[in-house]
Order: C-alpha cells, then sequence, then structure tokens
DNA sequence: ACTAAACTCAACCATGTGGTTGAGGATCCC
DNA sequence: GGGATCCTCAACCACATGGTTGAGTTTAGT
C-alpha cells in the first residue's frame, strides 16, 4: 500500500495512469509526450507495475500497457476512512460550540 | 497535491494521521510510540504540515497538532475520477466477452 | 534562580530516487 | 541477412529523504 500512494506521488506517473483511462498505451507511446528519456519513462512504468497499477504485455518488441486501477481502492478506502473520522470530529467541534460551558477561543 | 500524496506515501506520517484523527496530539505524543528520535518525527510532523494535512499551535513549550482533511478531498477526487473509468474499462472488458468474434485470451 | 522538559535547528551520514548515457536483446521490415 | 525500431539493463550522477547526534531556545516546575 505503501507502493501505492508512493506511486501516485510523483506527477508523471498520475499522468501516466490517466493517459492509460484513455486505453491501452505501449511505453513508447506513454513516453513520447514526456520530456525525458524512453528509459526514464520505462522505470516511471516499472514503478507502476511493482505497485500493481499496470500490467504489462509483451506483443513482439512493443510492451503493451494497461491500466489495473484495484490496488487504488485501498487508497480510497484508507482516505474515505479518515474523511470520515474528520466529519465526525468536526461534529464534536460543532457539539462543543453548543455546549453550556463558553470557552470559544 | 504532489504534497498531500508524498506525505501519505510513509506509513508513520499514515500512522500519525490515524492517531490525530482520535484527537489533538503534541509532537512528543505523536513521537512517543515511534522507535524513532524525537527530531526525527518532528520531520515528519513538518512533512504533514507542509502538504496541509496538520495545523500546529504553539501552547507553551508543546507544539499541539490537530488533523486538518481538507487536503484528502482533492487526493480522494482524484481516486474517485480513475476508479470511474476503470468501472467504465470493466464495462467494456464485459462487453467485449459477450461480442461475436470468441478471442478468449 | 536552577533544572527539567518539549521542541526546533543544523550538521552529518546512508540510502533512495529520478534522471542521463551507452550497450545490448528481440523483433519487424525490406 | 541487415538495419531500423522498441525496449530493458547497467553504470553513473545529482539531489532528496529519513535517520542520527549535539546544541540551543523557550517554558514549566520547584
Amino acid at each position: 500500500m505503501d507502493a501505492v500512494f508512493h506511486a501516485l506521488a510523483h506527477g508523471t506517473r498520475r499522468d501516466m495512469l490517466g493517459r492509460l483511462a484513455g486505453g491501452e498505451l505501449t511505453v513508447g507511446e506513454l513516453a513520447a509526450p514526456l520530456t525525458m528519456s524512453l528509459a526514464a519513462a520505462s522505470k516511471h512504468v516499472q514503478v507502476l507495475e511493482r505497485a500493481g497499477l499496470v500490467r504489462r504485455t509483451v506483443d513482439g518488441r512493443r510492451h503493451v500497457c494497461r491500466l489495473d486501477p484495484a490496488p487504488l481502492a485501498s487508497a480510497t478506502a484508507w482516505l474515505r476512512f479518515y474523511e470520515g473520522h474528520w466529519t465526525e470530529s468536526l461534529d464534536n467541534l460543532e457539539a462543543l460550540l453548543r455546549a453550556p460551558e463558553q470557552e470559544n477561543r
């Protein structure tokens, strides 16, 4: 799960995932719009692969990547949990403000 | 937004956020259960602060930290967007499997 | 006034990360 | 077969990250 958040922490990788949401792409196609070498882009793909967010099938000399957003589910679950706690603590704050003892600030 | 994902990428920081969801804690209290020095924990708090996830109020010599999950919202929005694309591509897959041309695998 | 406590800051170190280049392995095309 | 294409691998480099220790500051307690 660290791997998922780590993969998402880099803008280049989020960009790749975004374009993969539109359909399968080869490593070269993923690298094309980027301002870095193919080898660098290849490393980013590997990071996404290790995080389980991208699956690769080798088709001849082309490596075709497709999105596998399943690992995103655990990340969203984590986030939703703490957003839940957040609204809860908002309720607590509100309750506190309504309480008889007036300790505003 | 990179900052938010980067902050979440470290298990120690997620742990801190989790405990902060239960209420305000000082830097020392955040550091106590960890196997690192206070200075190291202090740095983690600073990372969370830069990401906007934690707000600090100095109360005497104690630095009280409280959770501010607002930046989590943009992260969840990003994730939900791609989860949407995911279910869409699942539909595409299903449609493909139902299609006349049988190219399973 | 002294000491202890709660932190931050700065310097330092080891390791990880993101990029480059150069070489090489398959694969397609002529 | 020969050359161009697509991609990985390994070595290297600069810089960020995560940890340490030691010193310093501010506050609390006696």
